[in-house]
DNA sequence: ATGAAAGCGCTAACAT
DNA sequence: ATGTTAGCGCTTTCAT
């Protein structure tokens, strides 16, 4: 800056000045300062200059989700980028693996690297972190798992709801015998779905012997193997609701193998990629990942621009896609 | 870091040592700066400390893919991140969406913000930003899409094989009448695929007149009214290569909705999730996204580490993926 | 083994 | 309208 400032014959105030868009510039001289640092290629350093800032900001968010690599996250990042990129923040991303200890130091690096506010997917059922981010006065918004205890802003699914929503349908098209294949224990979004499910079942009155409930699924393989289970045992289901992702696809596959796609009814809770091209085409209840991410980051910059509202646990609804393989009837109907 | 000295009853240096491992510390000095550092929940600032530090780092990169919510660029950044992970460096990723204003603009944040390294994937042939990256010596890989010109490192798809082998595999089905629908024409990646889709034909006599190539097919809606209009013309072909992801996708669509999805041989270039489910299964050419992102992580690493070796242009090969799609045969044979 | 002082590139506050 | 000076939180350099 001092440079561009000596080439344009200005004090480096000015060039600051020019370069924030501040007002007080007489037009030439902005354009003798646009002139030099364009010839020296200049760019200046947003890192040195919120050291000094009145607000300290950063320009910068921290993004923590399950997997960059998984595609309910991959839409959660781009709204939250689309958001960001129209204020001129940049997005550091990482990935949480529902592993504690990364979650843990992905927070620890977002905080040394200073950024102005968080959106985060946790593993954890309360943070130790919280009481850290309060101090510091950084906002965080919880995405799609969201912790335990109070004064917390979340956006996540309407994971009970949807879960009802699909065991409804079951049951309207006449299953008594329904499984459940769930996701770990731990996480709230999997006890939620199994809540809606068992409490729908027992509103119906089907008994609790009637469901076969699997959970700890934590990937493909592992929810495959428990479908072949439940497949092949003596007494199988007539319908599954699987509820997530991995574990609809782990089970699509044991009801190819075993050649009951067309005889046993399946839900998934999260859409598919191509879920419709599969033959029956897989009845799902749908998320709004976008949605979520967006909703999260507009309350990220509402809390920066100075928003002290109670904090929120913004809930966004789901929806059933009946695509074919929800409607099937079980055998005796 | 003055408080905690204070604290701690050092002074400040002593706790810059502590928290970077510096030598010259006595154990129980450090074990009473550890604890004033947990005592005031103190986290170190890296940016001001990359901004006095003799290299500069700022143990940041910034990463820039076709879409965050694409799951080959999700592969991509997973790559990237688990290599930045075991090195303490955290990663800016952005969005480019072929869009070349937002390509220059991306870069330009991630130059304020002072990466030490980039990983590009880039929608021009000759972006100007490089000289800026030269002059600041900061290492850059592109991946996936590659600027023309020589000293540039890149880590891409082996597109122009992968795209012969498709062509031959369905040559070697006995198709003569193969229909070529393919990305944006400017993309290299693009023009590589349809380079080795013509140039397998040529080598195995058709004429060119046999193939019938579509371009500048940006996205799934136009790639489905393309193929449709294909399918429903005077003389369809008896197969198609779909040269992209969601040109696959729009061409699967309109197979399905024509009922000829078991009569026209289809090959696709990047794999589908569920490809295998479908009936018949999607033949594809399937990347390696982890593997291209790893490749770029790990170069970019080697040249902060003083890596002068000249630049190369990595290509990783791609492997066919026979599931039934490809494998079906024109109907006079 | 430890600390004091200078300075990284910028912006705030206060000149002029 | 423009410039000067101090100082953000750290690391470097050089003392002790």
């Amino acid at each position: 800056m001092k440079q561009v400032a000596a080439l344009a014959g200005v004090g480096i105030k000015t060039v600051s000045r020019v370069l924030n868009d501040e007002p007080g510039v007489a037009d030439s001289t902005a354009r003798r300062v646009r002139a030099a640092v364009s010839t020296l290629d200049y760019q200046i350093d947003l890192q040195a200059g919120s050291l000094r800032r009145g607000d300290g900001r950063t320009r910068t968010l921290g993004l923590l989700v399950g997997s960059v690599d998984n595609p309910f996250c991959g839409l959660i990042h781009r709204a939250v980028e689309d958001a960001s990129l129209a204020r001129g923040v940049a997005v550091f991303a990482s990935s949480l693996d529902d592993n504690l200890e990364r979650e843990e130091s992905a927070v620890r690096a977002f905080l040394q690297r200073r950024v102005d506010g968080l959106v985060l997917t946790t593993a954890h059922r309360r943070p130790d972190y919280l009481r850290s981010l309060r101090e510091r006065h950084i906002p965080a918004v919880f995405v799609d798992h969201r912790p335990l205890g109070e004064n917390i802003d979340a956006v996540t699914s309407d994971n009970r709801q949807g879960a009802q929503r699909a065991t409804e349908h079951l049951l309207e098209h006449g299953h008594r015998r329904i499984a459940l294949l769930a996701d770990r224990g731990e996480l709230n979004t999997a006890r939620e779905r199994r809540r809606g499910f068992l409490e729908t079942l027992g509103r119906a009155g089907a008994t609790t012997n009637d469901a076969t409930v699997t959970t700890d699924l934590g990937d493909e393989r592992s929810a495959h193997e428990a479908a072949m289970r439940l497949l092949t045992s003596s007494e199988p289901p007539t319908a599954i609701f699987s509820a997530q992702n991995l574990i609809t696809i782990g089970t699509l596959r044991a009801l190819r193998e075993t050649g009951l796609e067309r005889a046993i009814a399946l839900i998934g809770f999260d859409d598919l990629p191509l879920a419709d091209l599969l033959n029956p085409g897989v009845t799902v209840i749908a998320q709004d990942p976008y949605t979520i991410g967006r909703l999260a980051a507009e309350r990220i910059f509402q809390r920066l621009e100075g928003d002290t509202r109670p904090s929120e646990h913004v809930v966004v609804p789901t929806h059933l896609i009946p695509r074919g393989s929800g409607e099937i009837r079980p055998p005796s109907a």
